[in-house]
RNA sequence: GCUUCCGUAGCACAGUCGGUAGUGCACUUCACUCGUAAUGAAGGGGUCGCCGGUUCGAAUCCGGCCGGGAGCUCCA
């Protein structure tokens, strides 16, 4: 195929891929020239987002000194111009040829016996299993800018019971230019780090002693509430009414729920104390007396559900909880507030019908659209069919999944939407939405989950039209996800700079000369009486350093105050750290800041007029 | 859990060849009373993550543990 028949777009991208497919193998050849061909089995190079990464068991690991070694390696290979031939083998001929290359084998062995397998030759010397297409002659990536990014380990295959291989991750571009402006990028993700501007502007923090369990700061926890308030606002329109339970519970509720033998490895236990005759003190896990901390609030919404007979005419029945859980995580996977041990969903619990099940779903994605639209956030569905642990029955599951596409094909058109089979929970298919940030990183935040299994369980029921009992469905579901990773979320997206209605602290005051707090004070009152989070620096210091801690909060105004504001009852106002208004009459100003609270509005207002 | 890197004052970091610690910001005091990101001076603050080993002597070398980052695997 050629430029003219691919159409540009599509022809730039074939030409990156081949690109970076094609340097991948310059670094597998590199690798083995570097450290002899004996001493390296090489698995899969695959290109990336970013450029290309290659899989290598080496024997030794690779650090930071040897990155220049390979770059220089990689350049000199391609100085020698050497040609690329594709040739095609057959299986055996291939098992031949990667003799001694034990995941090169393996690849060959797992391929059908009829498949035509190609391999490319660089150079004389180096072989690499491959579908190709590949470029012909070295020289044609002389241009190409390539620099090491990292080094990690890797299962192969993804298997962590199987070889961990060394990763060696490199930024491929056509050109220089695009590669600098890939690590200017990414040296923007890294100045919007969370944990960074977190611990700046006293959000949260961690102790050892609570691995993966934040700790919300004074600040944090005005934002926190900020974000919940809005959340119960929107959710009470729907119909939800909120409950808050128990934080532990004995082992027979898990044990009821299936948790004990399905999600046992993420829960906190607290062992019963046992005496023995001769007074000596042991802790064991046993029957009676096994305490578990919640991972999950479903159990007990449903021992509310079950606290008295419902009718269908009361149905959907929607309990929704925001109490913390907790959930044990291997010791490698905590990151900030992006992963922890101990947070707080926006949970919900619904109780309803099957015939239900679709107005309430497409319900649930209003709500989504509308949260996740005052963050000015997209988002795309994926649907996660049955996993091979599933419980129930596989009828049911059948319909389920089926009913969840036909409203997903109803919300976003067929194929609007992803599927992502055999990745449901054990007790239900699920809907996730997934969101891109500003700068185009995707999280997996709310997720919308049917259960079949949990009433069957706990034998739920509720009184039909036609006087029986029947069994009714239920949904978990939750919009942010977790309050934790999405605030985390939300400081990288807004790099600490929040929509007004959030920001922990709206506005704050900097009185000039001590003579000019009183005023400020009557200020600090008139602003906090309508509703807006206020803070004033009254201590006696240069009025730079007040701005300065100010700005390092991000507050999103900051108001300066000294004879001229005395005099003519007007603002001087510190838009984001940045812009200046002068003259701004307070009641115009206090009417900016409560309409920005009452509307929800992305933009910080800058005109007062 | 695995691979790898890291842990020095509240924060950001320096510390050579092993000889019991420094800088900047922050904090305290005094002076300055200031118009939008660093006024000046003085001062306080550290069992160098924890435990053990090597050594006459360990922030430094070795081992284990705890905590953190980047990935892998897993997940909200």
């Amino acid at each position: 195929m050629n430029k003219e028949e691919m159409g540009k777009e599509a022809y730039q991208a074939f030409y990156l891929e081949n690109y970076r497919h094609s340097l991948s193998h310059v670094l597998a050849k590199a690798v083995i020239e570097l450290f002899g061909k004996e001493n390296v089995q090489y698995a899969i190079g695959p290109q990336i987002d970013d450029g290309f990464y290659y899989d290598f068991l080496l024997p030794r690991p690779i650090v930071k000194e040897d990155y220049a070694a390979i770059e220089n390696k990689m350049r000199e290979i391609l100085k020698r111009k050497e040609n690329w031939t594709r040739k095609e083998v057959s299986k055996a001929e291939a098992l031949e040829i990667f003799r001694g290359q034990k995941f090169k084998t393996e690849l060959i062995e797992d391929l059908p016996e009829d498949e035509t397998i190609s391999t490319y030759t660089t150079g004389d010397d180096f072989i690499d299993l491959c579908r190709g297409p590949h470029i012909e002659n070295s020289q044609e990536l002389l241009g190409a800018a390539f620099e090491i990014k990292s080094v990690s380990g890797s299962y192969w295959r993804g298997d962590e019971h199987r070889d961990q291989l060394q990763r060696v991750y490199v930024y491929a571009f056509p050109n220089k230019d695009e590669l600098k402006a890939h690590k200017a990028m990414m040296r923007e993700a890294m100045e919007r780090d969370h944990k960074k501007l977190g611990k700046e502007m006293e959000l949260f923090m961690f102790d050892e002693t609570a691995p993966g369990m934040p700790y919300w700061l004074p600040r944090g926890f005005k934002l926190f509430n900020a974000l919940l308030a809005f959340w119960r606002q929107e959710h009470e329109k729907h119909g939800y009414q909120e409950i808050s339970a128990p934080q532990i519970q004995k082992r027979e509720l898990w044990l009821t729920s299936g948790h004990w033998d399905h999600y046992r490895d993420g829960m906190f236990v607290l062992p019963a104390k046992k005496v023995a005759e001769d007074g000596s003190v042991s802790f064991e896990v046993d029957d009676q007396d096994t305490y578990c901390v919640k991972p999950m609030n479903c159990p007990n919404a449903i021992l509310v559900y079950k606290s008295k007979l419902h009718s269908y005419k009361e149905l959907p029945i929607r309990y929704s909880e925001t109490d913390v859980i907790h959930r044990r995580e291997k010791s490698g996977e905590l990151n900030g507030l992006f992963r922890v041990q101990m947070f707080r969903q926006d949970d919900d619990h619904t109780f309803l019908t099957e015939d239900m099940i679709e107005d309430e779903i497409s319900d649930i994605m209003d709500i989504a659209k509308t949260i996740y639209g005052t963050f000015g956030l997209e988002y795309v569905a994926e649907l996660s069919t049955r996993p091979e642990d599933y419980m129930g029955d596989i009828e049911v599951w059948n319909q389920a999944e089926a009913s969840l596409k036909r409203i997903l094909d109803k919300k976003y058109g067929e194929g609007g939407y992803e599927i992502n089979e055999g990745d449901g929970a054990f007790y239900g298919p699920k809907i996730d939405l997934k969101m891109r940030d500003c700068i185009g990183r995707e999280w997996q935040m709310g997720t919308i989950q049917l259960d079949f299994q949990l009433p069957l369980n706990f034998d739920l029921k509720y009184m039909a039209a036609d006087g029986t009992q029947k069994r009714p469905v239920m949904i978990h579901r939750a919009i942010f996800g977790s309050m934790e990773r999405f605030i985390g979320i939300l400081i990288e997206n807004f790099k600490g700079r929040f929509p007004f209605w959030l920001a922990p602290v709206q506005v704050g005051i900097v009185p000039i000369k001590p003579e000019h707090n009183e005023y400020a004070k009557q200020l600090e009152k008139k602003l906090r009486e309508a509703g807006i989070r206020v803070e004033a620096d009254y201590a006696d210091k240069n009025m730079n350093d007040k701005i300065k801690t100010l700005r390092t909060y991000r507050d999103p105004y900051i108001l300066v105050v000294g004879d001229k504001e005395m005099e003519t009852g007007t603002l001087a106002v510190n838009i984001a750290g940045n812009k200046k208004a002068y003259g701004v009459p307070v009641e115009t100003f206090i009417a900016a800041c409560e309409r920005m609270n009452k509307t929800y509005q992305l933009e910080l207002e800058e005109t007062f007029a």
